[in-house]
DNA sequence: TCTATATCACCC
DNA sequence: AAACGGGTGATATAGA
């Protein structure tokens, strides 16, 4: 097979496992579990002579049966699954890693989500299993043993099916795969199972009391406020009791397109101004959202763990689900973080990345200044003459802060009537501001709207490692202009865990522009120093420049706080009520045992 | 009663 | 009540 020949390697392997995380009803269930991997069953093809592997039960052995040297490509679908199998096996893990689900996703990436094994034999035309067999068999496996007589053997049919299928979307993309690129974003993968297999430490006895006291907890802070407006019904908000009182209470409210109350937080925020009656319902509303810890998944060794989806954001970001991982909801839920006895983390995050891949790749040198002069808002006040060259932070902080507003602003390509909103200014104010941007930042705009441009005319947009993004139809140009910034920033973040994991770091948690480390305390300082020469390792790499990179410690017994101190209240008020619950229900068994 | 859509809240 | 990028997910209301 001549496509074959595209692939330097000797040996050319197509695996996939079957697994399950200690037994659950269902996929969702099992999602959740927060537990590592467990092999059920496993295929292999060597492409190159057709040979075919078949194991399960208990004849996996120390190390893979087939070719697995530095001359093999290891070829699966969403590779990091396979190697935390590979993980729990005590396998070694292999060199070279081709992931057919990271090339789909560059391949369709703006044109299509989908990206699963049986979505991409559909974009090809490979006849595969249909995907609702697909589901129940893989529900039946996540169910976990004991299984019946047959099912073992159903199961290694179905993972061979799977390995027959991959075969053919692997050739069928074989001739547009850009080889290099495609291995290091297989190398990523590699470090995005380390990543899945440490997970991050939870302090479980804080985390059993909030859920066991959640609903009690939203009543408390319900009924507290609510007394004085009706309008919740039990734990949720009624738009039309929310009008009934506004009414009665003789306050307009600014209404949607479809005749809805806005109920944003932003028109609450400003509608309290003029009726501070207002105010109290505006945080209740904000303490109530995202009030959900069922779903984070916390396995029995205290880890939150969860696929991280990589690659899924179209800047190939990671997108790990909301509820099942502890970076998902408000900051002030991280105060579960908290290193295990004898352990410490640490948060370890770029410093202005995205300003300063801007700067960098686009050569602009007054805003390569502005990054080293450790902070772009105010030196870029100064550059554009809006305060003098000996301004501070303190001196002229009002102007500092517009400034950082339009400096935020004009990454995602907000335009002036957005910013001045934003700034409570005249839209004449923000207009200035925007064009002193322009005038003061004049190569980065270049190159931003070099960006626009050739993905208007249907050029696909590159970062520097090769993560392209095609311009579908009715593309969006903020989208096109900040892609640079945001995909080129996370090239930076997985050179960077390639990096860490490589050097052995325990890396628990990626957060877009941030790392999460643990290690023991004895070992916590050395690492955080080799995790941060890995960053700036990376950030040379892709912009050819070095970032600052911050970093927030925490040490057993200390939890996680937000290094701004975001969600310390909230994190408070919520202990303050968990405490007041536990004294009640102790008191209430003292009554019923004496 | 169930599903689709709109809206909202949160993360970086 | 928004021409601010990339997301996940919950919920209320409208519609089948």
């Amino acid at each position: 097979m001549a496509v074959l020949d595209l692939v330097p390697h000797a040996h050319i392997v197509v695996v996939d496992f079957e697994f399950h995380f200690g037994g659950h009803a269902s996929k969702e269930e099992a999602g959740r579990s927060g537990e590592r991997p467990r092999p059920v069953c496993m295929v292999a093809k060597e492409l190159r002579t057709g040979e075919v592997w078949r194991l399960s039960g208990d004849q996996f052995g120390r190390s893979p049966p087939f070719p697995h040297g530095d001359d093999t490509l290891l070829v699966a679908h969403y590779a990091s699954a396979e190697l935390g199998v590979y993980r729990a096996l005590g396998w070694p893990q292999p060199r070279f890693v081709l992931d057919t689900f990271t090339e789909f996703r560059a391949r369709t990436n703006g044109l299509a989500q989908a990206a699963g094994l049986i979505d991409a034999a559909a974009y090809f035309g490979i006849d595969a299993m249909e995907s609702l067999a697909k589901k129940a068999m893989v529900t039946l496996i996540l169910r976990g043993p004991p299984w019946s007589e047959q099912e073992p053997a159903d199961f290694l049919y179905y993972c061979e099916s799977d390995v027959l299928t991959l075969e053919r979307i692997f050739l069928a993309m074989l001739p547009r795969i850009d080889l290099p690129h495609a291995l290091l974003r297989g190398r990523f993968m590699k470090a995005a199972a380390a990543v899945e297999w440490h997970g991050i430490p939870i302090d479980v006895t804080t985390l059993a009391l909030l859920r066991k006291h959640w609903a009690g907890i939203q009543d408390d802070l319900i009924a507290a406020i609510d007394s004085d407006y009706g309008v919740f019904d039990g734990r949720t908000f009624r738009e039309s009791r929310w009008r009934d009182w506004l009414i009665a209470h003789g306050i307009p409210w600014p209404t949607l397109e479809s005749g809805r109350l806005a109920l944003d937080d932003d028109t609450f925020r400003q509608m309290a101004k003029a009726y501070p009656e207002v105010s109290p319902m505006r945080e209740l509303r904000s303490a109530l959202s995202e009030m959900r810890l069922s779903d984070l998944s916390v396995g029995a060794d205290g880890r939150n763990r969860t696929i991280l989806s990589a690659f899924r954001a179209k800047t190939a970001r990671c997108q790990p689900s909301n509820t099942k991982c502890i970076f998902g909801p408000s900051v002030w839920l991280r105060g579960m973080i908290k290193p295990a006895e004898g352990w410490g983390v640490a948060y370890l995050d770029f410093s202005q990345q995205e300003f300063a891949i801007g700067a960098w790749l686009s050569g602009d040198e007054a805003m390569q200044a502005a990054y080293r002069s450790g902070d772009p808002y105010l030196a870029f006040a100064k550059q554009a003459g809006l305060v003098p060259a000996d301004a501070t932070k303190k001196s002229h902080g009002d102007i500092r802060e517009l400034c950082k507003q339009c400096v935020l602003g004009t990454q995602y390509g907000m335009e002036a009537r957005t910013l001045a909103l934003r700034i409570g200014q005249l839209e004449l104010v923000a207009r200035r501001l925007l064009r002193a941007h322009h005038e003061t930042y004049p190569k980065f705009w270049r190159w931003a709207d070099d960006m626009v441009d050739r993905a208007m005319l249907g050029f696909p947009l590159l970062t520097v490692f090769g993560w392209p993004v095609h311009s579908g139809r009715d593309p969006n140009p903020r989208s096109m202009q900040n892609f640079g910034c945001q995909a080129n920033g996370n090239e930076m973040l997985r050179l960077a865990t390639i990096l860490g994991t490589e050097a052995g770091i325990e890396v628990c948690a990626l957060v877009h522009d941030a790392v999460l480390i643990a290690a023991p305390l004895d070992q916590l300082d050395h690492d955080i120093e080799r995790m941060r020469a890995a960053m700036i390792t990376a950030s040379r790499l892709v912009i050819g420049f070095e970032l600052r990179v911050d970093v927030y410690v925490v040490r057993y017994p200390d939890r996680y706080r937000d290094s701004n101190g975001r969600g310390d209240v909230m994190w408070a008020r919520v202990m303050e009520l968990v405490a007041a619950r536990e004294a009640a229900a102790a008191r209430e068994l003292e009554v019923a045992y004496g």
